[in-house]
DNA sequence: TTACTGACCTGCACGC
DNA sequence: TGCGTGCAGGTCAGTA
């Protein structure tokens, strides 16, 4: 599932084997890929044709390729299982390809390749500072320099949840997912229902401790792979599944006490915690 | 204004 | 063997 780490590696990618390349033909193979394309997909194609990617960005689980007109950005969200595939044309097409596009220079094509859709294309406007302009309300993610933990710590204080609620909320800090949020929350031995109102400075300062180990370490690891719906560019998967402490790990022995790992259903998914390092607070949001 | 819920979507595992 | 069901989870519109 692609989170900030699994982006991050894919960006690096793009960086390295599509910018400077000249766009000059564009399928789309499936609509849904380009709904976040508000005049569709035959605009989304022309909008493409032509142009060249200058830069590859990243905030939280967001890609964008700014191009060469100076005020229009390709932005990608890979959802639950996108991919970005660097391929050769001699490499048969992927039952999920989605979107195709070819460049100037021949071989390799980039391929988007989504199996359950929940990812997208769509060209975009961008601001003055060059984020596009769908996503200025995502915040900062706690790997980039200008995260200010200040400013994150009054507005953590301010809402009245869970601070796992809290950390998966986009506008609040970006690029945790429910994998990175139950691994850094075991990092800081808090439960995920812990009211965010009442934590102290201490608290909030292991929680984004936490959550910058482990972000890095994945990071280290190209990423986390549980099955074959997150590769880099070039199809391969990450390692950081093996270094993983709580999630997915039900039944198996905490690596810290050796308790039982629990899971729960939490906001129709799953949270894993260990239940000795991680109580349940007496006041908490579920 | 803020917090929360459900829908979207597909493939796989599992039980019957 | 085949069918039905549950599960995985990021984002956003709608609701309370």
């Amino acid at each position: 599932m692609p989170e900030l780490p699994e982006v991050e590696v894919v960006r690096r990618g793009l960086e390295r084997f599509i910018v400077g390349r000249r766009i000059i033909d564009v399928e789309v193979l499936h609509p849904r890929a380009v709904r976040r394309h508000a005049p569709g997909a035959v605009d989304f194609v022309a909008a493409l044709i032509g142009a060249r990617p200058v830069a590859a960005h990243r905030r939280g689980k967001y890609l964008w390729l700014p191009m060469d007109d100076g005020d229009t950005a390709l932005l990608a969200h890979l959802g639950m299982s996108g991919q970005m595939l660097v391929e050769s044309s001699s490499v048969p097409d992927e039952l999920h390809l989605r979107v195709r596009m070819r460049f100037e220079d021949g071989d390799p094509q980039l391929r988007f390749v989504d199996q359950r859709t929940f990812g997208g294309l769509a060209m975009s406007r961008t601001t003055e500072g060059g984020v596009p302009t769908e996503i200025t309300h995502i915040a900062l993610d706690p790997l980039d320099p200008a995260f200010d933990d200040g400013a994150f710590a009054r507005a953590l204080r301010r809402r009245r949840t869970g601070i796992k609620r809290a950390l998966l909320d986009q506008m609040l800090i970006s690029g945790v997912g429910n994998i990175y949020a139950d691994e850094a929350l075991w990092q800081a031995r808090l439960h995920y229902a812990r009211p965010t109102e009442t934590m102290s400075g201490p608290e909030i300062a292991r929680v984004l401790d936490g959550m910058r180990s482990v972000l890095a370490a994945a990071l280290q690891e190209r990423g986390t792979s549980f099955d074959s719906l997150y590769v880099d560019v070039n199809g391969t998967s990450g390692y950081f599944e093996r270094s993983l402490q709580v999630y997915g790990r039900a039944g198996q022995p905490c690596r810290r006490c050796g308790t039982p790992i629990r899971r729960d259903a939490f906001m129709n998914r799953s949270s894993y915690t260990c239940p000795r390092c991680q109580p349940r607070p007496r006041r908490a949001h579920w």
